[in-house]
DNA sequence: CTCGGCCCTGAATGCGCTTTCAGTAAGCGC
DNA sequence: GCGCTTACTGAAAGCGCATTCAGGGCCGAG
């Protein structure tokens, strides 16, 4: 800001006619003969003062301004759980900078050293990493110093090689669950909406999927396997894809929500019915699919929760030795995007 | 942090067996030989020194942080905003720091205070205020120390009789033209799911819908308009009150894309179909409603320009001496929601 | 009435950095 | 070879605050 010169604590020192000892122990609340901590404040009130909280970080006194970094605020999936990061950062009186670094790696980089420059207490990961694991790599040497230094990180769906604690969905499990519910309704041919394998994510909830298939028997065609980026476009894309190769899948399970619903799209604008046509099932249940139609079946994963218990692990000291990792969700909520086959 | 001690400037210049003064230099891209420099950016790097972005503040640089205060991270409608201002944000190396009120104009006003500490070069306020004016005086007398001081404030979507900049959409044009619309499609008896009538946000909108009804010689039965929050429950249970009294309306026009969302999730459960037994419209256009069944007729607002221009506002200097004010979309996007009364 | 002890206040220090200011070495013309 | 300008470097000040360390009232005890 400019430094239009602010009102400093020597200004209210001045007006309330002590000293600038006195005027920050009275505005921090610590012992003072109670008429002079009157005369303060009704000073510092009178002069709009506000304690510059670099000086006051720099004087010794704890920062409270988390940061949380995901890829993308206005994607559905990140935006619930930095709600709930919110939550719980707001119970404890701590700001949050929020970053979206719209899946460039250089710019979450970027974010974590600002962030560090800042002497943020905690730093939150959101969401899976990158494809190249040299970015992984120039991320953790980013990080390790931070911590080294005493900072808090925390990751939420994504693995890192250093020790931090860790919020994981049930991917796996939460997969393989949705494979058995696909097949008690009679599916036997599967299409899946993938993303890149490299990440961890894609490799979990295929793997558990594929698995889970296989113990019945069932294959997967890997011309029925379509990748594509975790988003609506990357959904729809991958759908029209897979409608290209007039794969008979009867059954399409796309890794993320956000790409059912392009899928849903896509499906739409070819004229084919869900679940009448093709059953679409999903992964995430954002709130959202609860109110598409038909509402989506999909994987339900405690979204709030999950940034909640990331803040709280960041909160909380890390007394053992191991990272703690929470895992969570992986029911299987059926709706009506999935149909019984006859 | 805990102060375990970071690596400071003076290892650095230790390091380098250079002056603070050379070393800061060095680091910040200044004149120095050539030779000087190499050594101070390799200790730096072998150090993993980052430099405290406090003390840079405190020590006259400016600070590259600008504040972002919304209701709701997780509604579509900000985080779609949210998005915009990022993306802006992003482009200008500033950190951004997103607060979510949930709508708690204590917390509000508590995060304008924690930003004004900061001090954040910018604040940029998004969303509705609170139907209570004494909270938004509350507010103003917050923010104004703030702009004397130097600071900028943006807000969208919002009115303050401070001179701030605004970005506003256009309510009640808007609104007007979803009526026009609507009784092009033949529809004579219209039901509204409205918010608090002390939000200018809703009395625009209802006023410019029930003006340019009245235009046409439609009146609206005041049985007709039921209020309810701004969100998707709100919607839900607006629609289950109207659908008590047993409105004949066949249309509902919904202040916001979400409230909508829940209304058509109300009429679902109630075994009704849209837009078979009822018109639905919305206003906003936020991204999922394209991609609901049927697809929300709505009036569109380029929510993502929305908070690109709120940034750039927040980012370049106001020459004028009046408040600089944009106005934007207004459009109806006629979808599938909405069906011709035959 | 005096002295020790306690509590509260004020002066001074330092957090890590940017930035002036002064100083020194190098470069140039004569 | 001398004086002057130019170009960097280093010492030091100060940003606003929390906090330590003394000092100075006041009390009760002796």
């Amino acid at each position: 800001m400019q430094p239009r010169t602010h009102v400093t604590l020597e200004d209210v020192a001045r007006a309330a006619d002590v000293s600038l000892a006195t005027a920050s122990r009275a505005l921090n609340g610590m012992r003072v003969t109670p008429q002079l901590r009157d005369r303060v404040l009704a000073a510092a009130e009178q002069l709009a003062y506000t304690p510059n909280a670099h000086a006051r970080a720099l004087a010794g006194a704890s920062h409270r301004t988390v940061g949380v970094i995901c890829h993308d605020v206005s994607d559905p999936y990140f935006a619930a759980v930095a709600g709930g990061v919110m939550r719980i950062a707001g119970n404890n009186d701590l700001l949050v900078m929020l970053a979206s670094t719209f899946r460039d790696p250089e710019r979450e980089i970027a974010y974590v050293s600002m962030l560090r420059a800042e002497r943020a207490p905690a730093i939150l990961l959101i969401g899976s990493g990158f494809e190249d694991s040299r970015w992984e790599r120039a991320l953790d040497a980013e990080l390790k110093p931070y911590l080294e230094g005493g900072g808090r990180v925390a990751v939420v769906s994504r693995h890192r090689s250093l020790k931090v604690d860790s919020v994981l969905p049930e991917n796996r499990a939460g997969a393989a669950a949705m494979a058995r519910a696909l097949l008690d309704l009679g599916h036997r041919r599967f299409a899946v909406l993938a993303g890149p394998p490299a990440l961890t994510t894609v490799a979990d909830r295929l793997g558990g999927f594929r698995d889970e298939l296989k113990k019945a028997g069932v294959s997967l065609d890997p011309a029925d396997i379509v990748e594509g980026p975790f988003t609506r476009d990357g959904g729809y894309g991958a759908m029209t894809e897979l409608l290209t190769r007039r794969s008979t899948a009867t059954c399409v399970f796309a890794l993320t929500d956000v790409m059912a619903i392009g899928a849903c799209a896509a499906l739409r604008d070819h004229g084919l019915s869900v679940p009448d046509d093709i059953s679409v099932a999903g992964f995430d249940d954002i709130p959202i699919v609860r109110d598409l139609t038909p509402p989506l079946t999909t994987v339900a994963l405690p979204l709030q929760q999950l940034g909640e218990k990331a803040m709280e692990l960041a909160l909380t000291e890390n007394t053992g030795r191991r990272r703690r990792i929470l895992r969570m969700g992986g029911e299987v909520v059926v709706r009506a995007s999935t149909a019984k086959l006859t």
